[in-house]
RNA sequence: GUGGGUAUAGCGUAGUUGGUUAACGCGUCAGUUUGUGGCACUGAAGACCGUGGGUUCGAAUCCCACUAUCCACCCCA
């Protein structure tokens, strides 16, 4: 069969046998924001252009040749969003949100778009968890938001994620480092491969993640920006160290770590796995503590962080981590014979008006088959309803997983019988349900 | 933008010295007598073998181009 309309390259269906994955982060993720003081926002889809130029950065990929740019009528242009802080952050200061206390913290879960060749844990439309915090200054903030991206982790129940952490100064101690950089490369720079020649100029910094083992070899002696922090920035790495340690949370100082968009100073940080191919960051994120006043807000300081939902998802999928299983339906009426559908409906009705998850026979299929299906499906009581059983006013309803039979009356009490004798039942397995999330950040502690 | 791999039913696969109705597993549907699922058995539906050219008496199988997809570089979530 070919179909002549296919998904755009980089998109993805999510069918329901995978919706299920996706309801699982998404409560994960909404829990614990909420248990750490974070309320949702939402933001519209695509953005002013400028809104991203000024915020990630003119000279960044991500800005030069990434963006979904739209010319509407007239002369402004939009920009479906690459990312989701510029938004959030242009947001908190068009609705006041900086007049309101700080710290202001905010989480989304939406979906961004950049025009990259897709690949493993790459795509061209992907979802992102983000959360930002504004107006905190200490380290202790850099340390909660990175405690909080870590108990999102943890309640999926992934293990050996990797926390790198770095910082790369203000914009002060940033030029010193540069320059120092410059110097440093330029003594080897006919030994540096060609991509890195280029980024001698326009971002030294990206030259100490080049993955040539050539120039490995030369970043390995090349300075490192820790020594050249200002003494405030320098105390701020230091506290952050040391609130990661009173919280238990491990980490590792990676130098190397440096962030593609503009906006980060400071603390920087990655979570990183090495299960699903190249594209193991996780979660990445920061400070960037010039962004708001760069949109025209009142000078704060802020941070925040973006966690890739596709790469945690095929994480947990390679870990074997377990999902929040969809639920199925209640009871399955099974009815035969022409007078038996026909009552059956008002039946169904009730059940459904008591909040039952009720399904029935839409295909016209025959009473065995009918119980495969309400096996397939899951069902977890099945009702079987004929003349016989409308005659005698009570009908058998079939406990699908043990297989016994009990009697249930169809008439005034039905739904009263039929509650006395499975309402805890169905009940247990709601709470579970509901109480999914919490369960499984137990089991991980 | 650069490189490499792959392209056969809904899904996963088999199918090389090119040769009649393209095979298997899962799934779907229907049956295995009388009103009850999971197992087993039987059967059915479902493929223009990615698209377009070429070689040949004959191509899923060989050649070319295109397209899609995957992986990697780059970059990032």
């Amino acid at each position: 069969m070919s179909i002549s309309i296919q998904r755009p390259k980089g998109t993805q269906d999510v069918t329901p046998a995978e919706v299920y994955k996706w309801h699982t982060v998404e409560q994960i993720v909404k829990n614990c924001a909420e248990r750490f003081g974070f309320k949702e926002i939402r933001i519209p889809t695509f953005e002013d252009t400028g809104l991203f130029v000024r915020s990630v950065g003119d000279t960044t990929d991500v800005v030069q040749k990434e963006m979904y740019t739209v010319s509407a009528t007239g002369d402004s242009t939009f920009t479906l969003r690459p990312e989701g802080t510029a938004g959030t952050i242009r947001a908190a200061i068009e609705n006041g949100l900086l007049n309101e206390g700080f710290p202001q913290k905010l989480y989304y879960v939406l979906s961004c778009f950049r025009h990259e060749k897709p690949q493993a844990g790459r795509l061209r439309e992907f979802h992102q968890f983000g959360c930002e915090m504004i107006g905190a200054e200490g380290p202790a903030a850099d340390a909660d938001l990175i405690a909080l991206a870590k108990s999102v982790i943890d309640m999926t129940g992934l293990k050996n994620i990797e926390l790198n952490i770095n910082s790369i100064g203000c914009p002060k101690c940033r030029a010193e480092y540069h320059k120092a950089l410059k110097s440093y490369f330029n003594q080897y720079k006919d030994k540096l491969c060609s991509t890195c020649q280029e980024r001698l100029e326009k971002n030294p910094m990206r030259l100490l993640d080049c993955k040539s083992e050539e120039d490995k070899a030369i970043a390995a002696d090349a300075p490192v920006i820790l020594d050249y922090l200002c003494d405030d920035c320098h105390a701020h790495f230091d506290g952050l160290q040391k609130n990661l340690k009173l919280m238990g949370i491990d980490y590792k100082v990676n130098p190397r770590i440096v962030r593609g968009l503009d906006y980060y100073t400071r603390t920087v940080f990655e979570f990183i796995t090495t299960d699903i191919g190249a594209q193991g960051t996780i979660c990445g994120g920061g400070r960037y503590d010039g962004l708001i006043e760069c949109l025209g807000g009142k000078p704060a300081p802020a941070l925040g962080f973006g966690m890739g939902l596709e790469r945690l998802i095929l994480t947990m999928q390679k870990q074997s981590c377990e999902f929040m299983e969809p639920k199925t339906c209640d009871i399955y009426i099974a009815a035969m014979g022409e007078r038996a559908i026909r009552e059956s409906i008002g039946i169904i009705s009730r059940f459904r008006s008591e909040g039952y998850f009720v399904e029935y026979d839409l295909v016209g299929r025959g009473l065995k088959a009918q119980m495969k299906y309400a096996d397939k499906i899951g069902a977890k009581y099945v009702m079987v309803l004929g003349d016989n059983e409308l005659d005698s006013g009570s009908a058998k309803v079939k406990n699908m997983k043990t297989g016994e039979q009990t009697d249930i009356s169809l008439g005034e009490k039905m739904l009263e019988d039929f509650a006395d004798r499975y309402y805890e039942t169905l009940m247990a397995e709601d709470e579970m349900f509901r109480n999914f999330v919490e369960a499984f950040g137990g089991e991980n502690d």
